[in-house]
Parts: C-alpha cells; sequence; structure tokens
DNA sequence: CCGATACGAGACGGTCTCGTATCGTAAGTC
DNA sequence: GACTTACGATACGAGACCGTCTCGTATCGG
C-alpha cells in the first residue's frame, strides 16, 4: 500500500525518485518529533520541510492520513526475537527493546501523537497497533506462555493482565515522563520485581 | 488566577454572568471528549459550542492557552485520602479511584490529549501535572512509606519503581487500549500480583 | 532527438481561525 | 431613570492551509 509500489509498472516518461519518497517521510518525522501534534502536521508544512513542491506530495498520497499511514510503517522494525534460555532474560530482553526505542526520542513523541489522536482517526490507530504493537505483544505473550509452561510462572495468573504488568511501567514513564526517566538497569529491575514480588518471603 | 476571581470587585455595571464561565469550560471539555486534540480547538469553536460571542470568552481570558489552564484545573477533585488499614486495602482504594477516572470517558480522553502537547506547551503540562498528578502520586508514596516501615513491603524495593509498577499497567491501559479494558476487580488484581510476585512460592 | 512524466515553485480561490471592534440589548448599580 | 458594564452577534482584515493547476526545467524510455 505503499505510494511507490503501484502496480502499474508506468514505463514511459521521468520515474518517480524514491530518495523523494523518504525525504516527504523524514520531514514528517522531523517535524513530528520537534513536538507538532498529528493534527497540527499540514501537507504545505511538510512539503515545505522536505524542500519539496506541494503536488508531489498529492502525487504520492491523496491526502494527510494516507501519508500519514506510510509515515507510522516507516518506523516498522524487526522485533529482535528472544529465543534465549531462561524465561526471565527473554523477558529483560524484550523491556530492554522497548527501553532503548522509548529512549530514542522520535519514538517517543510518536507513541504520544498517535495515542492522542488514536480515537480521532480509528484507522490511524489500527494500522500503528498491527504494524508496531502486535508483533511486540505476540512475542511477549509467547514467552510468557512458555514461562507457564516450565513452571517459572505461577499457573494461575492471568497472562495478559501479566503483559501489562512487564511493559505498564515501562510505557507509562516513556509516555508521562520525559525521555530521561528510563535509566539503564531498568528491565531487569522491571522484570525481578515483579517476579519476585513486593512482600517479604513469604 | 481564575477568570472570576479578579481582585478589582467592578461595582458598576452589569457583572459577568458565573454561569457563563462554567458554560465556556463545559463547552472546551465536551468538545475534548468528543475527540478533538488541544491544539484542535479554537477559541471560536468553543465560543459557538458554548452559545456565546467570542468577545465574551476574549474578556475572560487573554488566549487559547489561558483558557486551557483553567479547563485543566476544573477537573480537580478531592484524591479520597486512602489511611485506612492495611497497606494491601489502600493500594488497592488508590488504583480503584485510578480505574474509575479513566472509566470516565472525559477524563481518559483529557489525559490523552494533554499528554500528547505536554512538550509543546511545557506549561499546560506543569499545570496538569501539579494540579492532578502531583497530589495522588504523594499520597501513593505515603502508603508505600508505611508499607516498608510496616514490614508490608520489602525493604530493598525502590519505591519510585515501586509506584510505576502498580500504577503503570493502569495507566497503559487507559491510554492506549479504549475505555472498555479497565474492568471490575483490576485494581485488586494488580496489587495482589505485584505483592505476591508471579514466580511459584519459593 | 522526441514525447512523456516528475520535479520545485508558487499562483489561485476557498475555508477556517485569529484577535479586535462595533452593533443593539440586557442587567446590574447609584 | 441614568449610567455602566456584560452579553450575543457579527463584521473585519490578517494569515495559515487546503487541493488544484500551471509554469519552466529535469530526466527518463524509445
Amino acid at each position: 500500500m505503499t505510494a511507490s509500489e503501484s502496480s502499474a509498472p508506468r514505463l514511459r516518461g521521468r520515474p518517480r525518485s524514491p530518495a523523494t519518497d523518504a525525504a516527504i517521510i523524514e520531514a514528517a518525522l522531523r517535524l513530528l518529533e520537534e513536538g507538532a501534534s498529528v493534527g497540527g502536521l499540514s501537507i504545505e508544512g511538510i512539503a515545505r520541510e522536505a524542500g519539496v513542491g506541494k503536488a508531489t506530495v498529492y502525487r504520492r498520497w491523496p491526502g494527510k492520513d494516507a501519508l500519514m499511514l506510510d509515515v507510522l510503517r516507516s518506523l516498522e522494525e524487526p522485533s529482535p526475537d528472544p529465543a534465549g534460555v531462561s524465561v526471565r532474560d527473554d523477558l529483560v530482553a524484550i523491556l530492554e527493546f522497548m527501553r532503548r526505542r522509548g529512549l530514542a526520542k522520535r519514538n517517543s513523541a510518536l507513541l504520544r501523537s498517535v495515542i492522542t489522536q488514536m480515537h480521532a482517526h480509528k484507522e490511524l490507530w489500527r494500522a500503528y497497533d498491527e504494524n508496531v504493537i502486535a508483533a511486540r505483544r505476540a512475542s511477549l505473550r509467547a514467552v510468557l506462555r512458555r514461562g507457564r509452561e516450565s513452571g517459572e510462572i505461577r499457573a494461575d495468573v492471568d497472562l495478559e493482565l501479566l503483559a501489562d504488568l512487564f511493559t505498564g511501567p515501562m510505557l507509562a514513564r516513556a509516555m508521562l515522563h520525559e525521555w530521561k526517566e528510563l535509566p539503564e538497569g531498568l528491565a531487569e529491575r522491571i522484570v525481578d520485581t515483579v517476579l519476585e514480588g513486593v512482600s517479604p518471603r513469604r
């Protein structure tokens, strides 16, 4: 569904420059990083930032929503599949990956922007959810299931709740506080504390 | 700093209607509930929604930012001070209060909106942080300290981290998913799971 | 070389909001 | 009843963006 993956091969004439595609998306990301809200972005502003004519943008995307979808898609990143030794280490790896992403100003700002507008533009949210969140959520669930089977995790805990117990603190910090609140070692501390519990030894 | 709390008592002439004050703020909240972003709100739209002339708004607030500050202040709510019997019950009470607030569509949407724009309008964020978040955060910390002293909470756990372990899952659900993902009993389950831990009995 | 298409720039008419100003009327004080 | 201020409505010019269109130029296939 990317602009450039049109089915018609368009033999004649000057071909569209893939570099221009990238420049436009890059400009949109840059503006979002700088604090613009999704609603505040304008095609005009993006074209200006990219050093591109407005028509060049409209030639590729029918409007802002379609462009935003591709902007979100451009953030896809191969989630580093865990498959480590212990469930504990896999959980740490997943949270550590989240931490590093949250540290990147770009993703933190984007996450906030998209979340806000999610129920204004449902489709925008669905796209982000499917592209970025779903994959990571699935791999997390797999690790938790493995932990339950191997006995590292009690069988009576709801895995859905558990997923939020691990990821919630990291997400809340990334969204509520500023970037700095994700210190080194946070992933380990979250995982170990949730695993061992907070009450003194029973 | 509220518009109506001016120091000059203004004896002569027709007094400003407090009902109009309320109608304007109410209209802004209504628009935010309906999915408008903070940046997308316009004085013109708010006045229209309130059935009020633009000049009537500008007579009270110098601009959108000042109005927004009062809108946020209008959400203040006396946080129900815990002081229960067990630390566990106090924690449940705090989270249950959060859950009920998150269920109110109004607060959920507002939270998202404000978060996004927080680093565009730093002052807006500070206001919300101080008015709404700080108080609850302080009372939570007090409960945790009490738990550490009474022995209900292990002494080697960072209280700052712990606060996020309890509140993070609730916040993440309220912000990421839609309203429905905050079922009855969620507060108890979060508190008990974090307290007891996830590993099988050691 | 030729025809076709993309490109950057920006003109264009339209809509929306801004913040100010000016109506005539309403609602208080003195 | 006279005066003063608030009120809803609306006009106003300024400015941002919209989406379309047209320049002159650049870059491709044939």
